[in-house]
DNA sequence: AATGAATGAGTGTTCATTCAT
DNA sequence: TATGAATGAACACTCATTCAT
């Protein structure tokens, strides 16, 4: 009764999987329908072509990203509070959803001349949310930043640089996990406050 | 006369582009032989397997890297002037050497399962000069840092984020680049440094 | 209420339709079905197989092409009359009807093999009445010819010489399409009738 | 050791005969390399893609009736004798070699579109030997005909007719196949000669 | 040092058709 | 009368690799 997933979406989830486990390079269509004990054939009853199927993964993983952030982020009405809810939410989703997370960034790369303009707008909702929070952070004196813009964009790659390291278990193995990721976020957010305390 | 180019050298030449330019996906022996001017068959000549040729190319890239960032870091006494040449010239190879640098970082996580781990150990010369410069730092009472090696591998993995968000061309519009590289570097070494001069 | 077009009819038209436009090769259930806005299922209602629809396409083509020579032929009392009658109904169907015109010959021989041998002397009602006309002048005087039969044949095949140059744009570019249909129906036509008039 | 055939010509060889016997639609790689006992994939060491057989298919075809005609007709030098010579000797071809005549006529229509602009004019060799026999016939007073590249359009669309239906096997079964021949190219010719002897 | 010939496995995709509803 | 779900077979084509020369 409870097992009644839908095949679209066990499709979703197996080529999610693969995606993750064995790169993209490697990901075909008959691998998926296999994991998905349906005919190759079948896919193509839900999903036009791969390049579809690919951009379904990528919209939805942006989704997820953005509502998690939003979820997270938004109730803080605190504009340093939402700062670093959303700092500390991107990477959270990132290591706790790995396999959407890379699809993100690995996917997107590869897959990205053919994907449609309009839904990439849709992409940076939660970066947008970033440039406004430092916005508002800076007008209540705050924040000391040049450029909003600049400092958000600088801030996300970062980010996805920390994210990105722990993802790719290129840890070096005297490293602590949990507290690189902390110290990291930690730096990350720190060089953009107002240092007032340190006197 | 001059143009006496081993075509061992122009393989690996020729398939470092055509990695960048298409994407690890759509690299072949086929295409690679083509460009070469030379039969696909004459590749094994030089290189035992396509995975083979791709180690190399790594290997010979992170070699490159280190180099580079040695013969502008190692020159330097000061030990936060070293910092700052390391971090620096990370950022300028990369942006230098994008072809160089992708393969580091995208075919490595591809590719991976098959390289060597010996290889591996090599790859992280210029990371371990980090270190060391840091530890140098921390004792000489320039640098407050719980473990060189977190904080070493947290500038790593930030530098690299700014890196790939400059080359995936994924910069917003409304950002200069070149800004956007100078701060973003400025904003990880400050996060390190100790501010005896806020006073 | 007046656009009530049975599905069966309408699924003949589109069929005719694509097939004139794209080939036989590339006529497919699917296509006819998304052009009918129907599913591909639904196309088994009316026929048992795409064999059986490409046969009834090819039955109501030739169907059509009889019943026009014989509309324009058969109300001729005088044999050459309707001899003409024939000849010029015949080129004039294929040019106004090219769709099923082709069908008739290009569909029918990749079919062939597969196509009902009783159908297959229905398709000849016009050529047996060409036949018989042809009888008619020669008992008459007007037309001397060995074997009406051979005569009939020759006739039929220069006829669609003609037009299958025609419908195929093979026409070279320095001829006028209406002098060459005419023409030529003139040169096949006289060359069967006795020249009397020549001294 | 007579048996040397070289893999490119027996591909040739084989497409043609699978063309022949079961038509464009089902002539696929895998078969023509089945029935040539290697691989599908050796195909691609002769041929860029199917297109390209196909084509060269077509351009041989061409080549040879044009070859044959030429062969035939050039070394007479009487003009009407020439005339006579081409028409009979296309007919000839085409029942001679079904396999390379319908490619002429059957396969060029689907595979056109595609089939390069440059190599469609050489196509035309023999037509164009029509031609100026024709113009050469006018002008020594021997033929009546206002526009010889109408006539000779005309007389190609004919004999094309005659030879299709022969080929088609649609030969009604009380005629004689090699009468039916004779007189249909007797009856194109004498249509255009001036009768002179009439009287 | 270099190649031409060859291949088995695999790719994304289309097809006519069936079956349960 | 109509359909959605499903499939096996086939398609053109690409790939890394091998082997004899």
């Amino acid at each position: 009764m409870s097992e009644e997933v839908p095949l679209r979406d066990q499709i979703l989830e197996i080529s999610r999987h693969l995606l993750y486990e064995e790169g993209y390079k490697s990901l075909s269509m008959r691998k998926i329908a296999k994991k998905a004990d349906v005919s190759a054939t079948s896919i193509y009853l839900y999903f036009e072509s791969k390049d579809h199927l690919l951009h379904t993964l990528i919209e939805e993983s942006v989704e997820d990203l953005s509502r998690f952030i939003e979820s997270k982020a938004l109730p803080k009405a605190d504009s340093i509070e939402r700062f670093k809810a959303i700092t500390k939410s991107y990477v959270e989703f990132g290591l706790q959803n790995p396999e959407k997370y890379e699809i993100i960034y690995k996917v997107r790369s590869d897959s990205m001349a053919r994907y449609p303009k309009e839904k990439f707008r849709k992409a940076r909702r939660a970066y947008e949310l970033l440039v406004k929070t430092i916005e508002e952070s800076v007008d209540q004196g705050l924040m000391e930043v040049d450029q909003p813009v600049v400092a958000a964009y600088s801030i996300w790659a970062q980010l996805h640089g920390v994210v990105s390291v722990v993802l790719n278990k290129r840890l070096d193995s005297r490293i602590d996990r949990e507290q690189f990721i902390e110290e990291s976020i930690e730096h990350v957010v720190q060089g953009f406050l107002i240092r007032t305390t340190v006197l």
